[in-house]
RNA sequence: GCCGCUAUCGUCCAGGGGACUAGGACGCCGCCCUCUCACGGCGGAAACCCGGGUUCGAAUCCCGGUAGCGGUACCA
């Protein structure tokens, strides 16, 4: 594969979401498997909407995800000055030309031509700068994913490259940036589609060879709406809260809208990097399915040594000294924020709030249930796994109970609920005197 | 309205003229394991949007419809 020279260009006017997230994923992936480089450029001309507080978060976000760029970020409105020499090269030769039309102006004129003209200013001396589109002809996309895809001349509309003021505009300024910076492949969001004829205008007006485009499928909701705030994590920023890993979140993005022949569901992100294939993008719209990727990540933190799963888990509670907890919580947690609610009564002491659980298992019997625990518990000489178990497999014996009767009581004493790591592990963590006590109060509560 | 993109299980992806009785994963259901919840194992239900055409043969190619989405900004 030829080195690439990719982009991702995301604009700050809010947190990262999950498309973003992708795209620039789908970026970094095509700039790591050619041997190229990705640049990231701030979108920012907007001034409005663009915040430094954005561009900080966005920043963060890729970091986090591991998709840092190889050049940039470079701010776009830091370009302005090369806009405005482009601009008034363009305006020199006549493709492009100033006019005062307002947006109203052209709806009233579509209104009246439909889709047989599009709409063509009349040059005048001030005003918003336009480039002026062929009258017949059309402009052809040539995209990796999609194949050509043909927009008619007299469809488009002049539009209007620079305002008023003579800022220069989106569909203006991405393609000097991405001329400019000599990119190879413009990978984004399919909703850049209907513009990319306005900016192969550019390039053509500015004599400049254009890059190859792929056009990436929307990511939709559960619900098939667009993705937004009440669609639980749709940020990078709450897909990080909510305890996932990067490198699952990679693998999940990886494949919403991607699949090779093999039917690979774990990935590795060594092995996105060989295998991605930007030309194999699915076409059609995905939607963030979080069950998936709390599964997936489930399955990664499995994976992890038990230092790394510490380490995690310590600085994602803001805790200290986890690691046996976090030994015994492995197979039952698939986020870092499951945890807590597992393993807290380790260190915080037994839920208060359960009282089903302590209905059903605190029972008369259940109770003389804990105080021979209690007694065989004392009993042992050494608080290891093997004489811990023993002791309690002694009391189902001698009461002929069910295994049930007597470890879920403990489990209710210990924890205060009924879901806990396995029981013999609880009482090793928690420890002897905390176990005993906890034990004896609840026999006698 | 106009321009454009898209359409395979509930979801994501594979299959792109005969190998399809349509494959994998998540989820769901059942069974096994079992001290709870999980993990793991085994099994199951579950889809080619509709209508035409091309062809000996269409999920696959073409056309139309429908639906969803995007664009149509002096937003990006």
């Amino acid at each position: 594969m030829p080195a690439m020279r990719v982009r991702f260009a995301p604009s700050p006017t809010g947190a990262l979401h999950i498309g973003g997230a992708r795209a620039a994923l789908y970026n970094w992936l095509m700039a790591r498997g050619s041997g190229g480089t990705m640049v990231l450029r701030i979108e920012d001309t907007d001034r409005e909407r663009s915040t430094p507080e954005n561009v900080e978060q966005i920043l963060d976000a890729l970091r986090w995800l591991g998709l840092e760029a190889d050049e940039g970020p470079i701010s776009q409105v830091a370009r302005s000055e090369r806009h405005q020499e482009v601009l008034r090269r363009l305006l020199d030769d006549g493709h492009a030309y100033r006019s005062t039309a307002t947006g109203e102006d052209v709806k009233v004129y579509k209104a009246q031509h439909g889709a047989d003209r599009g709409f063509r200013g009349t040059p005048e001396n001030e005003g918003a700068v336009r480039l002026h589109v062929p009258g017949d002809g059309a402009t052809v996309v040539h995209d990796l994913i999609r194949g050509d895809t043909t927009f008619q001349h007299v469809h488009l509309d002049d539009p209007v490259i620079a305002r008023g003021d003579g800022t220069a505009l989106y569909n203006f300024a991405v393609a000097v940036d991405d001329a400019d910076a000599a990119i190879t492949h413009v990978v984004r969001g399919e909703d850049h589609l209907s513009n990319t004829p306005k900016q192969l205008l550019v390039y053509v007006a500015m004599g400049v060879q254009p890059p190859l485009f792929a056009h990436l499928p929307l990511l939709l909701g559960p619900d098939g709406k667009k993705l937004s705030k009440r669609h639980g994590a749709a940020s990078v920023q709450e897909l990080r809260d909510a305890g996932y890993l990067p490198a699952a979140v990679r693998n999940y993005l990886a494949l919403l809208g991607w699949g090779d022949s093999d039917d690979e569901t774990l990935i590795s992100t060594d092995e996105l990097v060989r295998r991605f294939d930007v030309a194999r993008v699915s076409k059609n719209p995905a939607r963030f399915d979080e069950q998936k990727l709390r599964w997936m990540n489930g399955r990664y933190l499995r994976e992890l040594s038990l230092d790394e799963l510490t380490a995690d888990l310590e600085a994602f509670t803001g805790r200290e000294g986890l690691r046996a907890a976090a030994e015994i919580s492995r197979e039952k947690i698939q986020t870092l924020a499951d945890f807590w609610p597992l393993c807290g009564f380790i260190f915080d002491g037994p839920a208060q709030d359960d009282e089903k659980a302590r209905g059903k298992w605190l029972t008369d019997a259940g109770r003389a249930a804990l105080t021979d625990v209690h007694a065989a518990l004392t009993a042992i000489t050494a608080w290891d796994l093997a004489s811990i178990e023993t002791a309690l497999q002694g009391v189902v014996a001698s009461r002929e109970a069910k295994p049930k009767d007597v470890f879920q009581p403990v489990r209710v004493a210990l924890a205060g609920t009924a879901v806990s790591p396995g029981i013999f592990e609880t009482l090793h963590v928690v420890g002897r005197d905390e176990s005993l006590s906890r034990i004896r109060a609840a026999a006698s509560g």
